[in-house]
DNA sequence: AAATAATGTGTCGTTTGTACATATTCTATA
DNA sequence: TATAGAATATGTACAAACGACACATTATTT
């Protein structure tokens, strides 16, 4: 057991036996990463007994003196390494029984991230990318959380351009449709797909052709600037609706 | 100050003195009803000195013994005295500093109601229902909780038959224009908008008029039962999403 | 009986969505 | 070096949805 996780479930043990009224709070972060064509997932060997064998999402009780979303964004330094990514709060989820240790409600965000840039230790065989579509089962309810999650992100992806995070800075409009038949888990018709990112005018045409691929190179886009979104800064809530 | 007011102050003062481990945990509802052609929230008197002469969101610490869902559809039992409301998750708000007598995180939740049906208690001259429209401040940080309700409630009416729990059973497509642009703060073209609407077909032609109106009376329409939903049961997240 | 006010409906031009085929360019192999 | 293979790149035609817009009808009120 990592000594993070120790001091986790010390500090849940603790927070079980306190006062009546006592609820801990936690963050869960479904991390996404695209590598090898698939939407993959971090997931961490569980350390309680009761799911031993199970995975489980990375997550760590809320600190008194931090920001809730500070907290996850926290989990994300501490196990990546990285310091600018995109984070979206989902869904806090409170059943009484989804902890055996005691009552915690967790507030799940879901990050993207690109797989090449990270510093993971992933020596530790504890830490692991798995991809997303094979996952049958988690610790606690996080594969209830993981879907949850991922349908926000198939959400997000119809209308922002959130998935860039996935990528590197350069990409190909081919990658860019791998990507989401990996996250929709559809296949797309090319010559519409090419139509509908040309639409939304989220790319810069940079004149470079891919290298080292086994085949006809394609063209190089990268997203223009003003679309970027990454840290994890409250969105604010008073964004234009579109209307009817 | 009411009784239930009194126990929350007092669980509050409780419970920000305890371990450092201690974060209170409370639900707030955003409780929208449609009233005389406008978006109407039902706000309560703050008790905090902090805050006296604002108004407040309906909220309450979450008991250790029930769920997180559970205690926002208690909030709105006790307060309208309705059993079967429509309820919403939209985020948690967990910045250190929002409540001044402790560290307190929230989770808003939004609700529909029909203003018609509910038995509020509105002799106490501290609970009122309050046009959206005029709301520039209030306690804590409501003012954004509510903003974001709304956001995310205009967000779901576009797509969702969602509306349809602010309004009585029957109702005429004139009735439901008007919510509709109460909601979103526009003015929709009628034709259009019943274009749209019969597309989406989500009503069934009762074959009555309106009576009682000072003019030529409309046809009278329900919701197809098969849309309804109500209940504050907790969403499956499992439901298909759209894909490009 | 006439004026008023709201209901109810259709068309046309524009945009968006979707299905679908051919020419081009680079790589790999014979 | 010539040919085959594989992926890039692009346009058209039909269907559905969107948005602007005008007129006849039916109650009520005066």
């Amino acid at each position: 057991m990592s000594k993070e996780q120790a001091l986790k479930t010390a500090a849940l043990e603790k927070i079980s036996h306190l006062d009546y009224f006592n609820i801990a709070i936690s963050v869960d972060c479904v991390i996404f990463a695209y590598d090898s064509k698939e939407l993959k997932v971090l997931l961490i060997k569980s350390d309680l007994e009761e799911f031993s064998g199970l995975y489980s999402l990375l997550g760590d009780l809320v600190r008194t003196d931090e920001d809730l979303d500070a907290a996850s964004y926290r989990i994300l330094q501490e196990r990546t390494g990285l310091e600018d990514v995109y984070l979206e709060q989902v869904h806090t989820f409170g059943s009484i029984s989804r902890h055996p240790s005691g009552r915690v409600i967790t507030t799940a965000y879901y990050s993207l991230i690109d797989v090449k840039h990270h510093n993971l230790r992933l020596n530790n065989n504890e830490l692991h990318w798995h991809p997303v579509k094979g996952i049958k089962k988690l610790a606690f309810d996080h594969k209830s959380i993981l879907d949850t999650c991922l349908n926000r992100l198939r959400e997000q992806v119809l209308e922002h351009p959130v998935v860039f995070n996935l990528l590197p800075e350069k990409f190909s409009l081919r990658e860019l449709q791998e990507l989401y038949e990996a996250i929709l888990s559809v296949d797309l018709d090319r010559r519409n797909f090419r139509k509908k990112i040309a639409i939304k005018d989220w790319l810069v045409d940079l004149n470079e052709m891919e290298e080292d691929v086994p085949h006809r190179p394609g063209k190089l886009y990268k997203l223009k600037p003003e679309f970027r979104r990454k840290t994890y800064r409250k969105k604010t809530s008073d964004t234009p609706v579109p209307v009817a």
